[in-house]
DNA sequence: TCTGGGGTCCTAGGACCC
DNA sequence: TCTGGGGTCCTAGGACCC
C-alpha cells in the first residue's frame, strides 16, 4: 500500500490527574478529583477525574459538592494548578513535535492533531504514546482518521491507552446508529433542535435534506451539520502558532454580590486584571464586553466597541464601568470581562477563520 | 443538586449607506 | 405617497469545546 495523509489525534488520559498523581504517587489507584481550590464545600466544577473517582459517577464538570457527596472516603480532592499542567502539556508536544516528519497542531493542554503521510497510521501512533510515555510517563490514546472529525472522534473508542482508526470505510458501521450528541460540535441544544425533524441517529443526519437543515441552523452550520452525518470535515492539519482573539476573566462569587456598588467594584478589579494581560501581549483593545451570570443561573452577555482600539488603563476600565448602567438590579453569581484584541499585521478587526477553534 | 474559567465561532436583526 | 435591493458594520445572544 502507498503512503497516504493521516490525521492522528493524540488525547490524554485523566491528564490533570494523572499529572498530579505523577508528583504525588502516594495517591495513585486513589480516586482523584481536581477542581477549583480544592474545597468540595465550595462553588466550583470538577476540572478532571481519576478513572478512579469516575467509578462512583464523578465526571468533568460536575459541581464539586455533588462531587463530595459520590466520593468514597479515601477520595482526594485537590486544587486546579495551572501552571504545572501548562509545564506538561509542554513536554507532552516537544515529545510530538520531535516525531519524524508529523506535524502538530495543539487543541488544548491535553490533545493535538498530528499529520503525516504513512502507510502505517497505527505504528506511527504507537510510536508517538511511546515517545509521550518515555518524555513525560503520562499515557494517551491516539484516534486515527482521514479527517479531524473522524480522528478525533475515533479517540473516544480507543480510551484508555488505546489506538482506534475512523474512516470513510467504518464510519456508518461505527457511527450510523449512535445519537447526534455523539458527534463532535453537537451538543445538548442541537441535538434537540435536529430531534425535532426526526433526525436522532448519526445516519439519519447523513440522510437528512441540506436545505432543511441550512432553514434550521443557516448556511454555515446548516452544511456543517450535514456533512458532520456523513464524517465529513477538514483534513489540514496546521502547526502555525495560536493567536488568541481576546482574553478574559470571570469569577463566580461565593455569595452572590447584592449591591451596584459591588458589581461596579467586581466589574473594576476585572476589567484591570483583563487590561494587564493585554498589556503583557501588547495587542491593543478593540471591543469590551461584559457577561453576567444573575441568580440562580441566567447568563446575559453585553458590549460595546471601543471610539479606537487602546491600551490606555483608564479608558478600558471606563467602559467596563458604562457597560453596568446597562445590568438589571439583581442579585450577582459570576461576572466575567472579555477584551478583543487587534490581531497582529492586521486593522482594527479579527479576521474569523470559520473552522479553528470548533475544529 | 448545583452548576468554573478559559476560549472559539455563528446568526439574527437593526442602523446606515448607495 | 410609498418604500427596491444590495452591501457593511455593530450588538446581542446562542452554542459548543476543553
Amino acid at each position: 500500500m502507498s503512503p497516504q495523509p493521516w490525521v492522528l489525534h493524540v488525547d490524554m488520559d485523566q491528564f490533570i490527574a494523572a499529572v498530579e498523581v505523577l508528583r504525588r504517587p502516594e495517591l495513585a489507584g486513589r480516586p482523584v478529583i481536581v477542581g477549583g481550590r480544592g474545597d468540595p464545600t465550595e462553588r466550583a466544577v470538577v476540572s478532571t477525574a481519576s478513572y478512579e473517582a469516575r467509578a462512583f459517577g464523578i465526571g468533568s464538570g460536575m459541581p464539586l459538592k455533588i462531587a463530595a457527596r459520590k466520593a468514597p472516603e479515601d477520595a482526594v480532592f485537590l486544587p486546579v494548578d495551572h501552571e504545572a499542567y501548562e509545564a506538561a502539556s509542554d513536554e507532552v508536544m516537544r515529545a510530538l513535535r520531535a516525531l519524524p516528519d508529523v506535524v502538530v497542531e495543539v487543541l488544548g493542554w491535553d490533545e493535538c492533531f498530528l499529520g503525516a503521510t504513512t502507510d502505517d497510521p497505527e505504528s506511527l501512533a504507537r510510536h508517538a504514546q511511546e515517545a509521550v510515555l518515555a518524555a513525560t510517563h503520562l499515557h494517551c490514546t491516539v484516534g486515527i482518521g482521514d479527517n479531524k472529525v473522524r480522528a478525533k472522534i475515533a479517540t473516544e473508542f480507543g480510551k484508555p491507552r488505546g489506538v482506534f482508526r475512523l474512516t470513510e470505510a467504518n464510519w456508518f458501521e461505527v457511527m450510523g446508529e449512535r445519537p447526534t450528541r455523539a458527534l463532535w460540535g453537537v451538543g445538548a441544544k442541537v441535538a434537540k433542535r435536529l430531534a425535532v425533524h426526526g433526525i436522532t441517529t448519526v445516519a439519519q443526519l447523513a440522510a437528512a435534506d441540506p436545505g432543511e437543515l441550512i432553514t434550521e441552523f443557516g448556511p454555515r452550520m446548516g452544511i456543517w451539520y450535514h456533512e458532520l452525518g456523513r464524517g465529513i470535515g477538514p483534513a489540514q492539519v496546521d502547526d502555525s502558532p495560536w493567536i488568541a482573539r481576546g482574553r478574559s476573566r470571570e469569577t463566580t462569587y461565593q455569595r452572590n454580590l447584592v449591591s451596584a456598588e459591588e458589581v461596579r467594584a467586581a466589574v473594576r478589579v476585572l476589567s484591570e486584571q483583563v487590561h494587564a494581560d493585554c498589556v503583557a501581549e501588547g495587542r491593543a483593545i478593540f471591543r469590551v464586553n461584559l457577561k453576567v451570570r444573575y441568580a440562580p443561573f441566567e447568563t446575559k452577555t453585553i458590549g460595546r466597541k471601543l471610539p479606537e482600539p487602546t491600551l490606555e488603563r483608564e479608558e478600558v476600565v471606563a467602559a467596563a464601568l458604562a457597560l453596568c448602567d446597562r445590568l438589571e438590579q439583581r442579585e450577582v453569581r459570576l461576572l466575567g470581562v472579555r477584551a478583543e484584541m487587534v490581531m497582529p499585521g492586521e486593522g482594527d478587526t479579527v479576521e474569523r477563520t470559520p473552522v479553528r477553534g470548533r475544529l
